[in-house]
DNA sequence: TTTTATCAACCGTCCAGACGGTACAGTCGC
DNA sequence: GCGACTGTACCGTCTGGACGGTTGATAAAA
């Protein structure tokens, strides 16, 4: 069960399944997700499905499973990718935040993101506890980079911001925007002059 | 039995309804706002919150117009509490973010927005069209603050954090996180040394 | 003044459809 | 033979919504 990056179709059920859900959530919202529509979008009868994940809470706590480790290993990868010193971290943040991990084709890691996100917190708040927990180590190793407690409580939240106005489409920062905020954030993680 | 036996709420049936739908979605989360739950909460028949709001959709679109009016309101009396000059908008989203708005017992302005943005959100992305059209106007004003671009995106997004941690309680900020944040981005407001 | 008509504001019931989930017999590749 | 499915049929529950009352206030007609 591991990750055979091989051509488009032949990947194993359970993840193709896996992805449909998340195929469903973007394309449809969160009310299009059903067991049917999940198995069909899988190219899987539905006993199938429910072969795989017995309940749609399993269903759910799955692919909620496979975003939060998904998450950590692209968090570590980030934090690696940055130079050591203060603001390690924070630069992880930012790098991550703007989009600068991988190069996945068409629907990128934030989308993703959010699709599971709004599907595990709509049937229960709780399925978003393996994140919560994630959220937490990240936010203690940010609050200990090194750098002032209000500019990482900054970097955090303004992150979080901008996932959020993504996720919900509420608007959509142009160019100069980013690269603006970009450049504040920056400078935040600057020693003091 | 219209207006003889309420004492304890004198408030018109449509509100009590509106009023009903917040309390659901934060009592029972989205899936627990249904017609029926909602007339009960009420106080009213199903046929009675239909006879107010055709459906389900309208019912939505209501509570979601309700809001955006309601924080339109409530951002143009931040605005005037500021003193005049740079930053009067920006600290005006920040009072906002850190709750310093009214003082309404029981539900503070968050949690209620927080519910109609996910209930609005859940049943069809396009109800929350008339947030949307207020964020921008309010952006809009951030942008032109006389202060730098970078500063106002900071704001922008990060009260637009604060406000998602709060939203799906992915942490809670400690009250220490809360000053070191406040006092950055007061810090951002004031002119270049 | 009495009767009748109209109207908004509800009430309570019923229903078709969808959904999650079960059951189970059969198929195909290893 | 066995695990990994497929396909169909089915069940109980819930939901949005339709529909036909009922009630009390008000207005018009007698």
């Amino acid at each position: 069960m591991h990750r055979t990056m091989d051509a488009p179709p032949p990947t194993d059920a359970r993840t193709r399944i896996l992805d449909a859900v998340e195929a469903i959530v973007l394309a449809r919202g969160v009310g299009g997700l059903t067991l049917d529509a999940a198995a069909k979008e899988a190219g899987v009868s539905k006993g199938g499905l429910l072969y795989h994940f017995g309940s749609k809470e399993a269903l759910l706590t799955g692919v909620m499973e496979r975003l939060s480790t998904f998450i950590a290993a692209e968090f570590e990868a980030n934090v690696a990718r940055q130079p050591e010193g203060p603001g390690r971290v924070a630069r992880a943040f930012i790098a991550w935040a703007f989009g600068e991990a991988d190069c996945s084709p068409g629907h990128d890691h934030h989308d993703r993101a959010a699709a599971v996100f709004l599907a595990a917190f709509h049937h229960d708040p709780a399925l978003l506890d393996p994140m919560r927990a994630q959220i937490a180590r990240m936010k203690d190793l940010l609050l200990n980079d090194g750098i002032p407690h209000g500019a990482a409580m900054i970097v955090m939240t303004a992150t979080d911001g901008l996932f959020m106005a993504h996720l919900f489409g509420l608007y959509r920062p142009t160019e100069a925007d980013l690269r603006a905020l970009r450049g504040s954030l920056d400078a935040l993680l600057e020693p003091a002059p």
